[in-house]
DNA sequence: ACCTGAACACCGTTCAAGT
DNA sequence: ACCTGAACACCGTTCAAGT
């Protein structure tokens, strides 16, 4: 006498779970190797890290994911679509300097990503778009042939040149204040050498100390992309109306 | 009767080992990690194995270095040694470049060493000394204060980003022709999409398709590096005598 | 002082077996 | 089709114990 059909009867008359209860997607794995990723970097990202964070076994993953790298692939392309061109300006010079802030502003949002740069090609769909805007603004500026590819590499190049950089100095002023004490002294005695050996690099790493970082990256990065596009302005057929 | 001296007589008469019976060095070890890197990568690298090379235990490399990362770091600095400014130039233009040239081609046989970069701050003696060399270049040029450590990094952004893209394209190239049957029609299908979607960057994939890489990386590391010293040379006091 | 051997707490990946 | 559980072959690191 069951009291309700869906869960009384026959095993066989009630319908097979629908492939809807699925607790895993692809995106949903995306979504939590991410966020690890943010939080804890390379490090802190194994995949029964993010078989746990979804109430899941290891293997599980597998099913979605050929391999550790084809998660941290997708990883990465998922970011990617975070760079956003500005408003289509009519300066060439405008747009790129616009999409290269952008892309710096994301790479330093997700540190992480620099390193999967460095290890594997990205062709996900959010880096070819990414790299078709990008063309499209220096083809605008009278760039073609292999004078656009070299272009829009040098522009490419030095956000990821810059923000690796500004990176590595933003971790090593944390380490330095980061760990106790006995470091300072280690690290006066190896400053006095460097004084002695390397007098113009000891006078800018002084220099250095007293600033902001943040600022001081940011100006850097203009400096930079300011000789590269003015380089470029040189060499293109459509010379800025500025 | 002891025929010799050194052989025979007490324990007590031997001289206890010298030190220098040790098979390990700090040197040592970073030989052997290097060699591993440059032929097998950044995964072919283990503590383990460093040992096993040098036919000790995993646990003695610690009495030498305080953790893998340690080690990363000393092989890192060891090949940074291989970068070389050219013979001293008057011109700070032929200096910078030919510094950055000698910057591409070491990363270009260490290529494991980029990786390194985006993880780890390196203040080793060598990284410091190129630092010290370049900067004095670009005082030279007349920069001084902030642009010239802005001008110092843009130089150095543009090597090793140039390089990290670099690197990305040839593995790209490699795991296209590695891959056996199969890969050609779903690539195609990929690339289809992307020449509908979008066609600059279809078109240019089709122009790079027949190019040799090696020549075509250096041509547009130089057109980078042009641009970047045309802006600089704008900005500082002593224009180049070209 | 320097190195061994064994252990600890992890990894990525595979794969039979379950549902 | 989708997931579990257990296993395999590795890791980096520590540390007592040997010499």
């Amino acid at each position: 006498m069951p009291s309700s059909e869906s869960s009384g009867g026959s095993v066989w008359l009630r319908p097979e779970r629908p492939p809807r209860d699925r607790r895993l997607t692809r995106e949903r794995i995306v979504d939590v190797a991410v966020a690890v990723l943010d939080a804890e970097g390379h490090r802190g990202l194994s995949m029964r890290r993010v078989a746990t964070e979804l109430g899941v076994t290891a293997g599980s993953l597998y099913w979605y994911v050929h391999t550790k790298d084809d998660l941290l692939e997708l990883a990465l392309d998922r970011v990617l679509a975070e760079v956003r061109a500005g408003p289509g300006t009519s300066d060439w010079r405008d747009g790129l300097a616009a999409l290269a802030h952008s892309n710096r502003a994301m790479l330093l949002r997700h540190r992480w990503a620099l390193s999967e740069l460095t290890v594997r090609p990205n062709l996900g769909p959010n880096a070819l778009a990414l790299a078709e805007t990008g063309l499209r603004l220096l083809e605008r500026a009278g760039f073609a042939g292999s004078d656009l590819d070299a272009a829009m590499a040098a522009v490419n190049d030095h956000v990821v040149g810059a923000v690796i950089a500004e990176v590595a100095w933003r971790d090593t002023l944390a380490r330095m204040s980061g760990t106790g004490s006995g470091w300072d002294e280690r690290a006066a005695e190896y400053l006095r050498q460097v004084t002695e050996r390397h007098p113009t690099l000891a006078g800018r790493m002084a220099a250095t100390g007293e600033v902001d970082v943040e600022r001081e990256s940011e100006r850097r990065f203009a400096f930079g992309l300011g000789c590269l596009l003015d380089g470029l302005a040189t060499r293109c057929a459509t010379p800025s109306p500025s």
